[in-house]
DNA sequence: CGGGGAATATTGAGCTGGCTATAGTTGCTT
DNA sequence: AAGCAACTATAGCCAGCTCAATATTCCCCG
């Protein structure tokens, strides 16, 4: 009858609304090991780098927080010892965040909470056809409006910016 | 191999990916008529409502808001003569937020575009089967986890909870 | 070499939203 | 009828983020 019952717009609204459900699920755990969101993220990021280690700018890029945000939260998580900075020996001008063993071991107590809630939430709601077909459509939708695909071959899309892990 | 490639974690690692997507070229979109995200689900909520209105408290349900942000964010949009607040006669306590021509004018320049971009950076992207596939999926997982599946028969989750339309 | 433009991290200013307290209102209960 | 608990909107305070400005460093090109 009205705009609002387009199908485009119910689709992205269930998509908005399982995504808010996921994120207060998941925020609600990551509280409970005194970790916010955006450090989950951020301890995830660098525990999947080489080394365990990314420069700051690389973290911004590969999370949804600006540099200055990225500076912010590490100098949080430093100041809690889950990260430390390391000066970039081949350019002065960077420095790594490095995640330090209490930060893995935080991650190591949080993950498994966090598989479960994923779990429960949101793949064991489907049986393994429907959730094999929400993650190829949700992946052709990714390829298509990936910021690579808008900026033509951009050199700073390459294949390091994986699938964000889950937050 | 590690923990980071199990399927859960990619599945929402694609879900969170679509939606950043999403949620930045809606934004843009929103900024070129002058809008943010939050005030377009506003308009968007009050629009669908009877007599286009909605007591602050039903409206901060109906977004992701609490009740103190939609206390400013009405602030802002009566400012700019979007909304228009109005005494509830029947309860002294409340009062209606109601959008005005102007916001009903705003929200009729937005849609447009908003429908294409919708169009153009998700359904379109996807055949009918795999669209359908999607939204049944994303539907079965919202009403497993829906606030209330949860809460049982909480009374507060009445049918006037709808999908979110985009935002 | 050496200068100008790009890149990098950080800081300050401002905005937005949540949590909590508060004041006013309602309606139930005894 | 009175009191009390729940509800409603708002204001104060605070946390976290982005944008713009800044200082330092790198790199390219003359």
């Amino acid at each position: 009858m009205n705009v609002f019952d387009a199908p485009g717009i119910t689709a992205v609204g269930l998509l908005y609304e399982v995504h808010a459900a996921l994120s207060t699920r998941f925020a609600a755990q990551f509280e409970e090991h005194g970790l916010s969101t955006v450090e989950f993220e951020v301890l995830t990021r660098l525990a999947r780098s080489p080394q365990n280690q990314l420069r700051m700018t690389d973290l911004a890029a590969q999370t949804t927080l600006s540099t200055s945000g990225v500076t912010r939260v590490i100098d949080r998580m430093e100041r809690d010892g889950l990260v430390t900075r390391r000066a970039c020996p081949s350019d002065r001008r960077s420095s790594f965040a490095v995640v330090t063993t209490a930060g893995l071991q935080r991650l190591n107590e949080v993950l498994p909470g966090h598989l479960r809630i994923i779990e429960e939430w949101f793949t064991g709601q489907l049986d393994p056809e429907s959730l094999k077909a929400l993650v190829g459509a949700l992946r052709r939708v990714r390829d298509a409006v990936h910021p690579c695909a808008t900026a033509g071959s951009d050199s700073k899309c390459d294949e390091t910016k994986e699938p964000e892990p889950t937050a």
